[in-house]
DNA sequence: CGGTATCCCAGTTGATACTG
DNA sequence: CAGTATCAACTGGGATACCG
């Protein structure tokens, strides 16, 4: 089980299988959706996630040749707990800044 | 909301936060609960947790002094979402793993 | 007991260049 | 377009030793 927490709870895994929610994406598209993610980390994440049987691949050969990525029933199942994760992020975001800032103040003033 | 879901998604936090789960926990005990983590990363990850607002510490004046640390409100409500995702892995692990054997298979096969 | 301080290596990642 | 290859840089975290 660590094993498969470990996957989904790495830098860019959970971006990229949300960047593949709804439709399928090529690589380029993926490429440009996730923030800051380079080709060879998002070819490996690709890669990873194919391997666990979370993302299928399609080629399609034309030219200049595409390739599409779309999420299996496995990584569409995966979503559902990593939207409610997303959620529970994105509500507390606010809450979890402060309290760092309150943190990292309090530091401040006994310190220097 | 990239800053909160690489806290959750780092090696031991989630660990930790599930060893907190239920009853406030001594420091020692934590160090026993989370398999293979060292003292130098318990304290980062409880250090964080704390910051974050998460959890917080209660140190008692007894000697040897004892440090315990429990989850706050905000640090129980992430266990909802973080809980659901443990079941997930916990549920498709089977699947997860024959995929991988499957995958790497695969690749042993066509390439020696 | 519950930490903090150092040192240091192994693995991860980003940049860059090249290819089918 | 969709990769692969290579290499340097950065960093996590283990080992170890010491402290209040």
């Amino acid at each position: 089980m660590r094993n498969v927490l470990d996957r989904i709870g790495d830098k860019w895994t959970m971006l990229v299988l949300m960047a593949l929610a709804g439709e399928p994406r090529r690589f380029g598209v993926l490429l440009r959706m996730v923030p800051d993610i380079s080709k060879r980390m998002l070819t490996q994440t690709l890669r990873l996630l194919e391997r666990d049987g979370l993302v299928t691949r399609h080629v399609f050969a034309t030219t200049p040749p595409s390739v599409e990525y779309r999420l299996s029933p496995l990584g569409l199942s995966a979503l559902e707990p990593l939207h409610a994760l997303a959620q529970w992020a994105d509500a507390n975001f606010a809450t979890i800044r402060a309290s760092r800032a309150r943190y990292d103040d309090g530091l401040a003033r006994t310190d220097p």
